[in-house]
DNA sequence: CGCATTCGTCAAACCGGTTAGATGCACGAC
DNA sequence: GTCGTGCATCTAACCGGTTTGACGAATGCG
């Protein structure tokens, strides 16, 4: 199963290595007829030059990675992930870039991965989930590899971003549940290590003025319920809760509805995310879409523009818009979409 | 911004490239104490091998790879897709194993990847989507790329399978339709040329004994929205509709909805692929949940033991569940979840 | 007509690993 | 003491591209 290399269409061309590869690259200039002969010879032999071999002597690989430190779990229902890895894609399909996956259970096995993609792997890499003070960007610096960072970052960085506001939507819901009278407000949160989930709960803590309602969830529905049983066993359980993405808010109000309260009369509910069947749900689900696929789009062409050596900008993809649905409102219409 | 290679680390321990190469491969034998000398001068200078370097001198990539030739909009909407991976990445993991994504857009470029990937950038493929007579069965055999085909096909093949029988599913809920009066049950079907679809479709035709409202969708919301609108303008308008994905029939379901027809009640309608949140709608969706992290896996299994050399074979992951929910039912009750 | 210049191609080194074959050394058997 | 034997290590070739310096031929110019 020998494949076919530049020697053997070097052969059947009668010329060198060395002429294939210019007349493939352009780099040097080359007759028009040796070109024509190295061409057909090329097509005639279906060769496809090896990828492996170019990335070691370019130290180029044609490919970005995502690497992710989540449960498997998480990202099957994540509505964000996918919808971000399409507009991600949608870009790549162009240059015929491959987007290299890896997930990991652990930090160490996290680091190893950067270093090996920053050995030919990659060109370049998307950082989802930042935490505060990210230990990756660091990391990524030092190896050199250019990266794009998705999401909020406070430290002063080297990176390009593509950064959103979170924190404002989550101030319109709040302001919207006041306007209907609601007073005690909960949130529950995604990890408080991640700058977005930090940031959403901020804005939510400024909003109502006490953290006394915060509780902080994992993005599965487990936690999903688990955090919406212990804000409704309070003395003074709240009379609205804002999840940071719809897999809890549905986990919660399942749990909610099963324990005799009807949505949104006797709890309003609005998630974080927009997943694609939210507006179907019943009630339709108030949530926020924060344009994923823009997202993944602008992430990719910074990505791509920082490895051909642009200078890193902050790009700020403002997609966030308040799907407000039957979920959180008082009277029965809705506005489904 | 030179990294560590194999000689930096030879030149620190105070042997050649070889011995540091099998002291990590383990591949000849080494003393003791040069293996320590050469792990301690690797760990010192913080080097990972390149990947691009060894897939070179190896032929393989550590990798494995799905190329995809799906609009990204269809992907982002999919419930299928970010299961599946999860489950391949699941496995994947414990061996470092990347998974490259490749989404393409014509057959011209998917072939390019395709034998892109053979040359040693990935080790095998994973074969979604799969369409009767599929080009990229012989395409592989023929570059020698392990392979695992995800669904049904019907060739003879010399590549692993992961099976489902798609029919059984859509016979129940004909049955279970039928068992509640409906006589003009209709069925949007994906792409007819996909075997999947194409299966479900024939187990339909069989069940209701006619094609005639049998309609060609292609997965997205738009056609499930414009499939359903024809179905509803006919004469002898059906009373149920199976849909091949969920995404369809929510679509479906809205359209009915907004022209004044009540669901379950004036339209029944089932989905396929059980997205996370169809147990959550208004009505609850029918649905067929399809397993497809355990089929992901068990592909990923496959594919790592062919890479391995192991005999191929076919596995019936038989995970197929129909769950009956309000949409289909003439009661108010639900089975929910 | 001779020389400089340009153009197109070639030869060889290089990227960073792996691996087959050669070599040196210690040890045991005779 | 000599010779085989086996183990540990080294040397060098190789994987399949890219890239640089060299070189011969064609061209331009005085």
């Amino acid at each position: 199963m020998s494949r076919t290399t530049i020697a053997d269409v070097a052969r059947e061309a009668g010329v060198t290595k060395a002429t294939v590869s210019h007349a493939m690259s352009g780099k040097r200039p080359i007759s028009d007829d040796t070109r024509a002969k190295v061409l057909a010879a090329a097509e005639r032999l279906n060769w496809v030059p090896s990828q492996s071999a170019r990335s070691l002597a370019t130290q180029t690989a044609n490919a970005i990675a995502v690497v992710l430190a989540r449960d498997p779990e998480v990202i099957a229902n994540d509505s964000f992930f996918p919808a971000f890895i399409a507009g991600v894609e949608s870009v790549l399909a162009e240059t015929e870039t491959a987007l290299i996956l890896q997930v990991v259970p652990d930090r160490a096995a996290e680091e190893r991965a950067y270093r090996a993609l920053s050995h030919g792997r990659a060109d370049g890499a998307l950082l989802l989930d930042l935490r505060t003070d990210d230990w990756r960007v660091p990391l990524l610096e030092e190896l050199g590899l250019p990266a794009v960072l998705v999401g909020a970052y406070e430290q002063p960085t080297r990176f390009s971003c593509v950064r959103t506001d979170d924190a404002e939507p989550v101030r319109e819901i709040i302001a919207h549940l006041r306007a209907q009278g609601h007073e005690r407000i909960a949130h529950v949160s995604g990890p408080l290590e991640y700058v977005h989930s930090r940031v959403r709960a901020d804005a939510y803590t400024d909003a109502v003025g006490t953290d006394a309602l915060l509780r902080e969830g994992d993005f599965t529905a487990a936690s999903g319920r688990a955090r919406t049983a212990e804000l409704l066993a309070l003395a003074d359980r709240p009379t609205a809760v804002l999840y940071s993405n719809d897999t809890m808010a549905i986990a919660g109000l399942s749990y909610a509805r099963s324990n005799g309260l009807s949505i949104p009369r006797d709890l309003a509910i609005a998630g974080f995310d927009d997943d694609h069947l939210s507006a179907h749900l019943s009630p339709a689900l108030t949530s926020v879409s924060s344009g994923p696929a823009a997202r993944g789009r602008a992430a990719a062409r910074l990505l791509q523009a920082d490895i051909l050596g642009a200078e890193p900008r902050t790009e700020v993809v403002n997609c966030n818009v308040v799907h407000f649905r039957e979920s959180t409102s008082t009277s029965t219409e809705s506005t489904n979409r």
